[in-house]
DNA sequence: AGCATCTTCTACGCCGTGTAGAAAATTACG
DNA sequence: CGTAATTTTCTACACGGCGTAGAAGATGCT
């Protein structure tokens, strides 16, 4: 449970990109489509339903940022796809052997 | 674009175990939920649309087999997911650096 | 031809998502 | 303080995906 449509994800990427919160207009302002603000803030409150942005109710605008990494939410995102397989081990095994030769390197660096 | 609802998950299960073709009948009738057959074609005819299931037209019932393993297809939906990252490198990493020792261990292996 | 089986067509309801206006709440300014 | 500007909430609509299945059409058996 944490997939994206495609505004949603834009929006993840722009609070990812910018490491601080933002507040609706901002975000507006900076998404390429021109969309109404309360477009964004509907998504926004969806996203912070999601548990994936975190509002700052204090300050007035309120600013979003979010909750995870934009690493973190894809690891999740792994796992999440891993734990739908009864045979992780398999499907690592020809994950990996299908990754690129310096990603591979850079593995092996990892697991030592 | 190969995420499945539940039913359409349920059904793909069973092709995979399975691991000959199926008709309708046979999968309706292994299935826990007590469905009508024509739900389970409405399903098997939109996993075909996906490119999820193949069919035999020939054959009378039709018989559905998975295009994909389970395998196959769990390692496409990974790819999916690492493909929407932007540093695939850095997401790889703490990917594995999550997985468990006997994981590692095999994973060691098949990059040794 | 008649009957049983199988498939297609069509459709309904629900939910997630993109989209935004109308109205309410808050803030800013003269 | 009162009015205008900003911001947020509420409500809503459309569209597509998915679970669900009946009615009708196609195919095959006897």
């Amino acid at each position: 449970m944490a997939s994206l449509g495609d505004l949603e994800r834009s929006v993840m990427t722009l609070l990812w990109d910018s490491g601080q919160p933002l507040s609706a207009n901002e975000v507006c302002e900076q998404l390429d489509d021109d969309l109404a603000v309360t477009t964004v803030l509907t998504v926004l409150a969806r996203l912070e339903k999601k548990g994936m942005v975190q509002r700052e109710r204090s300050s007035r605008p309120h600013r979003y940022a979010a909750m995870a990494t934009r690493e973190e939410h894809t690891v999740e995102m792994l796992n999440e796809v891993l734990g739908t397989a009864p045979d992780r081990e398999a499907v690592l095994a020809r994950f990996i052997g299908g990754v690129s030769d310096s990603e591979a390197a850079s593995l092996r660096r990892i697991l030592g």
